[in-house]
DNA sequence: TATAATTTTTAGTCTTGTCTAAAAATTTAT
DNA sequence: ATAAATTTTTAGACAAGACTAAAAATTATA
């Protein structure tokens, strides 16, 4: 019942990969994420595979199993809620919970998950405005968009980001953006995509690759 | 200046026999603890000897050298400190804390320790009474005695324990004996040499193997 | 002090997870 | 529809950490 470290890895970068993709998950885009090359990744599928965690077909990608996505979701849910513990009791920044995450969430035991959970109180959410899945692997999914997609004077909260890298966090600190900051967009630049925000404490200008990895809910 | 998930373990190994023993650690005494073949260790000897964590002679043993004495308090004060923290804030009893502390041990983020070990007040001790080195590594060494050499009629204070495996503290769960239980022994069985004690609720009687592993300190 | 018993080391093998280089399949472009 | 480009897989190798079996060194015994 409890995989190595590796394997939980490429569990939880399909995982994600598949959110973001239409069907079968392809080589190169987990050895992206991985960081490892497509050999070693098709190595991997095939022991996934042979383990009842992923569908695999030869040169058409993978996809998770009903064991592999609760599998995947288990390892989720103990990264969020490790993050959500540095932040709130340990004095870590958004932007520096995920190193130190990405180890803790190899840890095995459910008592330590879900005593942690309790005493977080239910955390619905990470320091990065994703959701955590609870102890059974349910996790709602949110209606958010990008920031890029919101209407001009159609007031918005930050809900999350797409992008969770230290660069693009530490930039979100400088401009004063995060999680409940409340937006309106208050022109769309033609030209180059980049956008005119109005925050409760003033305006700024933000870059089009910018506002396609931050999360809004309209108000 | 990062160790494999397996050196540190050798060289914990390595710490604590060398506070039993008199001179050099052999081979044999690592593999009991390590749970590996003698030969596995030979060759983790040399390993960690190139890395100038230990001291190697062939056929002799080993002993930690100054960076590899370092590197091991530090995997120790993190033992202990994730110790001290699943009993204060999630629930664990002493008994259950080992297993879990063994992953969490070797979770490398100094920003991490530093702010648990903050968050717990710097606590002296872990939950079985064992000192917690302090960021530098300094760890006081206590003057503590085995309950089995306390004289009679002398009242002493639970401080410790020598073995910590969850059968033996559950036994003394069990006699309502831990940490802060004050003892005096009423007499010695000279026939097998069982203790019989008093404790400020009752009488008991425990084996001469019991209180070789009970440490106490003189009121 | 020889000899026996034990401990330690050496030599060779295995597994996991990775790599490189080359072959095969698929997709894209002409 | 065929050639070119890309993606994926295969084949063979390697490092870490462990193992077994056998050899060598040390320690204990008679």
């Amino acid at each position: 019942m409890s995989h190595s470290l590796s394997k939980e890895n490429y569990l939880k970068a399909i995982f994600h990969a598949a959110q973001q993709i239409k069907g079968a998950v392809p080589t190169t885009a987990i050895a992206k994420k991985v960081g490892a090359k497509p050999s070693s990744v098709t190595d991997m599928f095939r022991k996934l595979s042979a383990e009842g965690l992923l569908d695999y077909q030869k040169y058409k990608g993978v996809s998770l199993t009903e064991a592999g996505n609760k599998a995947a979701l288990q390892v989720i849910r103990k990264h969020r809620l490790w993050e959500s513990f540095l932040v709130k009791h340990l004095h870590f920044n958004w932007d520096e919970v995920h190193q130190v995450a990405e180890q803790l969430e190899h840890i095995q035991s459910d008592k330590l998950t879900n005593e942690l959970d309790r005493f977080l109180d239910f955390p619905a959410r990470d320091p990065h405005g994703d959701p955590i899945p609870n102890r059974a692997g349910y996790m709602k999914i949110s209606n958010k968009m990008l920031l890029v997609d919101l209407d001009v004077d159609q007031p918005g909260v930050c809900v999350g980001v797409k992008d969770n890298s230290s660069e693009f966090l530490q930039y979100l600190n400088k401009r004063n953006i995060g999680l409940g900051t409340r937006l309106t967009v208050l022109h769309h630049e033609h030209f180059d995509g980049s956008l005119h925000l109005q925050t409760d404490t003033s305006t700024l200008m933000i870059s089009s690759k910018i506002a396609q990895n931050i999360y809004v809910n309209i108000i």
